[in-house]
DNA sequence: TCTGGGGTCCTAGGACCC
DNA sequence: TCTGGGGTCCTAGGACCC
């Protein structure tokens, strides 16, 4: 028996936790750039606010009905995600696996359907109680049908929806829409209901065959586990990242040189540090450039290139210079270009790091200088101490115009509450 | 004016090995 | 006349997730 617990409107709830004002209101959290609506109160749902819309489409829905609106604060959302999975992982009977920053699966074997009932009802009550969250609970025999438990648990009071028995399963299946299923995104949901494939029964009814050839191996999985076949195993250890990258949006266009190659730094340090704590070194690293392709005026260019390193490194300063070699070879200049990015692969254990016959370089002091800098920055603030090709000005940096405090973690910025 | 970011996995085809 | 068998690795493209 698997369990899988999700935050109802994860972001937009956690932006009424601190702002009450907010409450029982309209609500939406705008993705990077205040681009596009990420995340919807359930009154913002109600006033028919699509997720993904482009802000600019929503402008004149935004000013009628008063709706409350933030940038997206991973900084907070992270924390409070954190928050929420440690007091979960308490009262839970397994270890979890976080999914994602707003999800978590565990196990409950062994354990009775009333005792499934009573563990599920605890943990709601102790997640509201600790964080002002409000989280939803699956109960199914597999992961496919736990999320599509827990996607019918939204819709009832309690928050609370167990799935069991073959025919019980059926009659759940039978009105719940293909596309609402996990691992059916809208290239398989298209096709299915081109041949009359609506609902998650009709697909649990196709001839094994057929999924296989059409839908590869994954939906093979996803056929079995609608079936009751357990296929997608619990991993509550996360893997290490096989691939880190960086690429956001510019808030506005960018023409030079120099400002993208400031970006390029930035967020090359950024992933660097994400290798480091995973204790890796990036052999492959590859650079792209994009304009904006929503502009039909402008013309377009778009390019990447890679290179191998070696030996392998996980020093910011190394992995910069790469960058910007590789960016020398793309840029053009004469574009205005929306984003640039960077991406790391080819990962090695630091510590079995291959060498190379003609390097010269003082590795152990670098080393020791780059940990110290991660040190600095870990007990002070992001970036204290960086590479000044990172820049000072950044004009380049993302527009986040409706950003709340990060209440949580930064204690200049805590709460004032008046008596 | 204005449309996100960061990942995973699978498959087919080609190049290459002995 | 006629040209094997059994593999690995890499890449691009396409699907999916939150």
């Amino acid at each position: 028996v698997i369990a899988i617990v999700d935050i109802n409107n994860c972001f937009a709830s956690i932006e009424q936790v601190f702002a009450p004002k907010s409450r029982n209101k309209p609500c939406i959290v705008l993705s990077n750039n205040d681009g596009a609506c990420v995340a919807r109160s359930a009154e913002a749902k109600a006033l028919g606010i699509k997720m993904a819309a482009p802000v600019f489409e929503l402008k004149e829905i935004i000013e009628r009905e008063g709706v409350i609106v933030y940038s997206s604060n991973y900084v907070l959302y992270g924390d409070m995600s954190a928050r929420v999975m440690n007091t979960i992982s308490f009262i839970a009977p397994a270890p979890l696996e976080v999914y994602s920053i707003d999800e978590c699966f565990f196990s409950m074997d062994g354990c009775s359907q009333d005792q499934c009932l009573q563990i599920a009802s605890d943990i709601r009550r102790t997640v509201k109680q600790n964080t002002g969250l409000t989280v939803s609970i699956g109960i199914a025999p597999t992961k496919v049908l736990a999320k599509a438990a827990n996607k019918l648990a939204k819709k009832l009071p309690a928050g609370i929806r167990m799935l069991d028995g073959y025919l019980n399963i059926a009659k759940a299946l039978m009105d719940f829409p293909v596309e609402d299923l996990w691992g059916i995104g809208h290239r398989y949901a298209e096709k299915l209901k081109r041949l009359g494939v609506d609902t998650a029964l009709k697909l649990r009814c196709l001839p094994e065959s057929w999924i296989k050839q059409n839908m590869t191996v994954l939906g093979l999985r996803l056929h079995k586990e609608l079936h009751g076949i357990s296929c997608i195993p619990i991993e509550s250890l996360t893997p290490d990242r096989k691939a880190i990258g960086s690429a956001k949006s510019f808030g506005k266009p960018v023409e030079t040189f120099s400002e993208m190659h400031e970006a390029l730094s930035q967020y090359v340090a950024t992933c660097a540090v994400k290798l480091r704590n995973q204790k890796n070194c990036t052999s492959l690293i590859s650079v792209f450039v994009q304009t904006n392709f929503f502009n039909k005026k402008d013309k377009q260019y778009s390019n990447f290139r890679t290179i191998t390193i070696t030996p392998a490194t996980n020093l910011t300063s190394e992995l910069i210079k790469h960058a910007s070699f590789l960016l020398r070879k793309i840029f053009k200049p004469g574009y205005k270009y929306k984003r640039v990015g960077v991406l790391l692969t080819g990962f090695t254990p630091d510590h079995v790091r291959q060498g190379h016959l003609f390097d010269t370089k003082d590795r152990a002091k670098l080393s020791a200088a780059q940990k110290a800098i991660d040190a600095i920055n870990k007990r002070h603030s992001r970036d204290q101490v960086r590479f000044a090709s990172m820049g000072f000005e950044r004009r380049w940096q993302m527009k986040q115009e409706k950003l709340s405090k990060r209440f949580t973690t930064q204690i200049e910025e805590i709460l004032t509450v008046y008596v």
